[in-house]
DNA sequence: CGTTTAATTGAAAGCAGTCAAACTATGTGG
DNA sequence: CCACATAGTTTGACTGCTTTCAATTAAACG
């Protein structure tokens, strides 16, 4: 539960018994396989989850079969909020890799939401900051092209992924299939081989069986027209988040970018 | 300050004194004329809005130029949380119509979230629901045809409006010109004329002006693969959020579709 | 190792974009 | 109330990015 005391931390400051509170939250660690969903469409989820270890996809199908990821998890993030707060699921959630993740009853985060209205208060931000996240996806893939949309994902992901304290500098990993990439960005998996092929060919990114080193990084999010404004990462409460590993990285790496 | 009670009612339960509260809440009324910015990407705002009568539209820029709409708001909608309350705004908010809005201090929404927890849950579950919309956007936007998008939204505005009871039974005002549209579809203006007439050819909708008739519905949502599970109206607490005019309605309507 | 899954390549087709022009509202000032 | 200006809609021809289909190669897995 660190890791949600952490991340909530990194929205807004918490007193000592507050994060005992979170703490001392009931929940039970469990774990998914690969591909397992963690919570289906129509579902009417009584539970949520914080993500310990693996990554997690949420999707949709629309008509036709296809399917849109609509975001992908990593650690540390607070999984199913939207679905298990409101009447039914309205999408899938599914396991990128094995997943480890701590479950939590929605019962008693509810009633830890209404003892500690500072709580209550970050976990409203960090579900603010999923939605900004949406909505430059929404922008990704509806008016960047696909050598755009690829680079500006990569960098999200790089981002992402050095915040949780995930991955060194240039090398990151990025344990998606071509086809769920493609799913992510409305592409087929045919044009995100040839895309990936493109920004490796100039240059701007290696690859080597699932791990992406990006070479340009400066490059890579003119690309991708990549800010990193919409990830809030550089939060009023700086001091208390700059302890996680890894933040401070990113952060002067976000910061090098504008 | 009627139309924040209804809404946040609509999703969750709230005492007399909490409803009193939010009545009591400071704020100011203020106009927007058209296409004027209520907000501002890279603004820090201090006030969050209550869309009182007009429409409104959150956008971004992207490298290039292109803009993507990746939200309309109607009557009721509580605009600008996210921004408001986190660092700085990512988005810009700009009137589509004329537009009227109580403004609020975010301090006094501040204090009156932590004063009451019940107000919280309701804000909280708000922006979820604002988050379940954004990621029907993205499946929209990355998934579907041009025809199938198209008639996506109309279903979903139709849908919206007749909630906030804006809308008679068919027809629906659509204050947007097919510009917008297609910034909001990621398509271009020239494509959605097109999309527009091919749908009018097929008798699935009759165009006045801005006013739109859907003929067609139950045919409607079956091109646009519109689901209307996302919108989460089928509140726990139908009960108090029925008293509101047209959302009865809309809510058979929404019932009828499955 | 054999079998399945994922990545890669090539050729052809199609949906939506681009460019440019004409037409239609809407609005303003004389 | 008309003439002009402006913003928005409509149409046509052409281009191009991405998809589709199909086949091959490489990697992952038991």
């Amino acid at each position: 539960m660190t890791l949600l005391v952490d991340r909530l931390r990194s929205r807004s400051p918490l007193a000592a018994e507050e994060r005992e509170a979170i703490l001392n939250l009931e929940h039970r660690i469990e774990e998914f396989e690969t591909l397992r969903y963690l919570v289906r469409e129509g579902d009417k989820p009584s539970r949520c989850y914080v993500l310990l270890e693996g990554y997690a996809y949420r999707h949709k199908i629309v008509a036709g079969g296809a399917r849109q990821i609509v975001g992908i998890h990593i650690r540390g993030d607070l999984i199913d909020l939207q679905n298990s707060m409101l009447d039914v699921s309205d999408e899938n959630v599914q396991a990128m890799t094995r997943v480890k993740v701590a479950s939590i009853a929605v019962a008693s985060l509810g009633r830890l939401l209404e003892s500690f209205p500072a709580i209550a208060n970050a976990v409203l931000k960090e579900a603010l900051v999923y939605s900004a996240i949406f909505s430059e996806w929404i922008a990704n893939v509806g008016r960047r092209d696909s050598r755009s949309r690829m680079a500006h994902i990569l960098c999200e992901l790089s981002v992402r992924q050095k915040v949780a304290g995930l991955s060194a500098d240039g090398d990151f990993h990025l344990p998606m299939t071509q086809e769920q990439l493609g799913d992510a960005l409305g592409l087929t998996s045919v044009h995100v081989n040839r895309t990936l092929q493109g920004l490796e060919k100039d240059g701007l990114i290696s690859r080597n069986k699932r791990t992406i080193r990006i070479n340009e990084w400066e490059a890579l999010t003119r690309v991708g027209d990549f800010r990193p404004t919409y990830l809030h990462l550089q939060s009023v409460h700086g001091a208390a988040a700059d302890r996680q590993a890894g933040l401070t990285m990113a952060l002067r790496t976000a910061q090098a970018i504008r």
